[in-house]
DNA sequence: TAGATTGTTAATCGATTAACAATC
DNA sequence: TAGATTGTTAATCGATTAACAATC
């Protein structure tokens, strides 16, 4: 099937083409899309072509119709339900940049220990205790989690949430979680990624990378 | 030289040895190793060689001097100076989480628009006016950077970052940014990688990434 | 010794890049 | 038509994996 480079770029060509969408540019050649993935024009018109997604060589690719493609291959068709594990500061900033962002991908409910956040509403979002995790993520079929707690809980809330029916996480914890196969986890390792910039700061490698 | 991803694993090795040295385990096998970054034994002892260590087949590799090894590689002597520019949740978050935790790298100073976290300190950390970002960066000698602003500002901080002589930038904000070939920059763009954790939880792939 | 692990090379795998006839 | 871009295949590149003699 598609890569996961594939999948990534194509996120960032629908990111590109709604912003030209609604600057009404009809239609947009692959060199075009190319500048947002700091890739190449063969390589979007490969990305397309794996999507059989066709263009013309007089105008390039249909904007409004690519994005439609894009749609229906990453958004789940009745959306998908997100649960936020962790209300601390970096939870906050992922409820605050998600509300009302991505219409298909919506949190639905948010997990804390604090009692002083329970009951709360978060941009409309409303916190549950910890311990209702797994069977709050049960009752609304939830199947996405984003997990914002210290290393140390992670694996334990991964474990409920899994147990909850979530087949995807996306993790800040800095620890590699256990999870069954059909769990597909992305690891966001902040404190690795800073380490690795500053590695190549100092040795002057030109490269770049997309995470 | 060394690529990324060997970067990449041997700030997670010394992560994990980090670890057992504090557990007063003395050696450890590649296939300990193995785990925290989801790799293989052949990988780590890969990844081993292409930085001169060795180990012997009896005992493993030894942990104290392992570490050693990677701080050499990864850190520079005299540790490197980070600015975090855009104070929201996220900078918050990202200043608290670094706070103390690796003394090679020390966010020094912290920047805002908002002029009622101006002059405050955060973590120990002091927030100067936005406008005054080149200035204090190239005083201070900062050399990293974290970009935690809004999409439409990230550019224009890009370029004052540089001007002022940072070399590696980690960002935050969901727009390529256009910088000098001699400039890192590693993109975190968490919607993008929600995205992508979103497809891959329904198409039931089992794949896993580190980033 | 026997057995597990190491260092290192060769084989495999997959993704990117180059190339070019076909198209508008 | 002339020129730029497309779809698609082949060549290149680089990273991972497999293999195995040497080692403790």
């Amino acid at each position: 099937m598609l890569s996961e480079h594939t999948i990534e770029r194509l996120s960032l060509y629908r990111r590109l083409l709604t912003k030209l969408q609604q600057q009404n540019q009809l239609y947009v050649y692959s060199h075009e899309l190319a500048a947002i993935s700091h890739g190449t024009a063969a390589q979007v018109r490969r990305d397309l072509m794996l999507m059989s997604f066709t263009g013309s060589p007089a105008k390039g690719y249909h904007v409004s119709d690519l994005i439609e493609s894009i749609d229906r291959l990453l958004d789940a068709p009745d959306g998908q339900k997100i649960a936020l594990v962790g209300l601390g500061n970096l939870g906050r900033a992922i409820i605050a940049y998600f509300h009302g962002r991505r219409p298909k991908l919506t949190i639905v409910a948010a997990f804390d220990t604090d009692t002083s956040k329970v009951n709360r509403l978060f941009y409309g979002c409303r916190c549950y205790p910890a311990d209702q995790l797994q069977s709050v993520a049960e009752e609304q079929h939830i199947n996405l989690a984003v997990i914002a707690v210290p290393a140390e809980e992670a694996q334990h809330v991964a474990d409920a949430l899994i147990a909850a029916g979530v087949m995807g996480i996306l993790n800040f914890a800095p620890v590699p979680l256990r999870v069954p196969q059909h769990v597909y986890v992305q690891d966001i390792d902040v404190t690795m990624l800073l380490e690795k910039t500053a590695y190549f700061a100092r040795s002057g490698d030109q490269r770049r990378s997309k995470s």
